[in-house]
This record gives structure tokens, C-alpha cells and sequence, in this order.
DNA sequence: AGCACGCTGCTAAAGAACTAGCATCCTCGA
DNA sequence: TCGAGGATGCTAGTTCTTTAGCAGCGTGCT
């Protein structure tokens, strides 16, 4: 069975991920920045150091840095997140966490969005049938 | 200001937080039973006195034994929850997190469901209106 | 009442995470 | 070409997390 990337991180190892998430990818300098609680530089270049070699980040070349970026597809990371999040707070069922969504403050729909949302849910609806 | 309380958790105590969300409440022997990776009875108990001490839990007696729950509302961890995966995986759009819940293959929605999201959306046309 | 079982309180120690600083190397601009 | 700035490689130490085990107490059953 597939271990659920999101429960062996530790706390900051989580929180890097998340910013590289975020960023898409990033650079160590760009990760303290965004940090929250910034620790140190060296702290953080020796986590993902760690993080490389658990195999959750990957690197490329820029020049004299390094451009870090997650193994695991953005997709993918949407997919488990989300259905994990499902089944720890929704009782597995997604149609509440769409609720709860959609009556979410920060959300604030605009006409075109709402538009687009029924069109997938119709098409939910013939695909269903 | 008030932080993010699954910002602040180890690896086991989010663990053992998920675990009391889903069930609402929980036992330690509950927790360890639902742990994917359990470690012993004596390690779990031990979190979770800390995780009392930290503010995280509370505990009500029942007999001669703990019954542990989360000091915040499953409301307020829901929104919380939503509201930081919207912004790390969805670049803060709830629309494409909903998308992406329906297009989720673990979802299944019934047609009832169906109709009650077209409902909910419609509602909001007007409210935005 | 007596007994077995299960749960809590506590102490202590191994292990992993986290931090700091120095030495070195690469890149870019003067 | 030469120097400055910035980034990585490493080593070591501290702190916090995570673990186990023993002792005592309450509960329920016989």
C-alpha cells in the first residue's frame, strides 16, 4: 500500500513542501522567505538536503544554485490532499467538502466561476446516468 | 494573533489529531487501533498528554478511562483545513479545488448529491447578485 | 469481597529533527 | 583576469520528538 506522503513529514519538512507546492518550484533563499517562522538558511538547506534523499525533492542546476522541486506532481499532491482531507474531516464524503467550500469566506465566487461549476456538475449528472 | 494549529504539530500528533477528527472522539486505545503505523500504547499515551498540555486536546473521564477530543471544533478545523490546501495546492481558488473534488475518482456522487450542489450553487448566484 | 484486566502517572533514554558555522566552489561584473 | 557575493558540502552539537517499561489505581466480574 501506497504510504501517504503527507504523514511522514515532519513538521518543517511539511512546511517546505508546502511552499515549494505553492511556489511550483524554488530556490532555498525563496523557501526561508516564505516561511512563516523563517529559521536559518542552514537549517533549511540541510532539510531539504534530507528531503532529497527521502526522495520528496528533486533539484535542477540554475547556474550556481539549485532549483529545488517536488517528486510528486503537483496533481497528484492535489489528489491525495484532497481525498485525505475528505476522509479525516468530510466523512468521506467529497459532496460536504464541496459544500463547505462553496460557504467557505475566502472563496467568493464570481459569475463565470459559478457558470463553469454547474457545467461540471451537469456533466456529472449525464455521465451518472 | 492566532497560529495554525496544524502548522504546529509534529509527525504524530497530526497523525493522532487526524485520527480523533475522523472519529470524532477517541479513546487511546482507539487511536493506536486506527494508527496506520502504530507504535506502542505507552508512546501514543504520552502524545497525547502532551498534546493535552499544548492545548490540543482535552480529555473527559468516562469510567476509568480517557475520552480524548480536539479543542477545536471539527467546524473550525474543516475551514481551516480547506482554506490552507486551497491555498497551497489550488493557488487560492476554491473553484478548482471543487473541481478538482468532483473530478476525483474516490467521489461518486449520487444523483441526490448532484442535485443538492446545483441547488447550493444556484443560491450563491443569487446571493452574489 | 477478591481477582484480573485495563488505564493512567511517571521516569528515563534512544532517535530524529533542527541549528550553526566554516571551508570551498561557482558565477557574474568591473 | 581578478575580486566580491552568494550558494553548496560538511561536521558537530543542541533540542525536541518519540519510544518503552514499571508502579499504582479504578472497574467490573465471579
Amino acid at each position: 500500500m501506497a504510504k501517504d506522503p503527507t504523514t511522514d513529514l515532519s513538521r518543517r519538512e511539511r512546511q517546505i513542501l508546502d511552499v515549494i507546492y505553492r511556489l511550483g518550484r524554488a530556490t532555498v533563499a525563496e523557501v526561508v522567505a516564505d516561511l512563516p517562522d523563517a529559521p536559518s538558511y542552514s537549517a533549511v538547506r540541510a532539510l531539504m538536503g534530507i528531503m532529497e534523499e527521502k526522495g520528496q525533492l528533486t533539484h535542477e542546476q540554475d547556474g550556481a544554485r539549485y532549483i529545488y522541486l517536488p517528486t510528486v506532481s503537483r496533481e497528484k499532491a492535489r489528489k491525495g490532499v484532497l481525498k485525505s482531507v475528505v476522509q479525516t474531516f468530510f466523512d468521506g464524503s467529497s459532496r460536504q467538502a464541496i459544500a463547505a467550500l462553496l460557504e467557505l469566506p475566502e472563496s467568493k465566487f464570481s459569475r463565470e466561476e459559478l457558470d463553469a461549476l454547474s457545467a461540471l456538475i451537469e456533466k456529472a449528472k449525464k455521465e451518472g446516468r
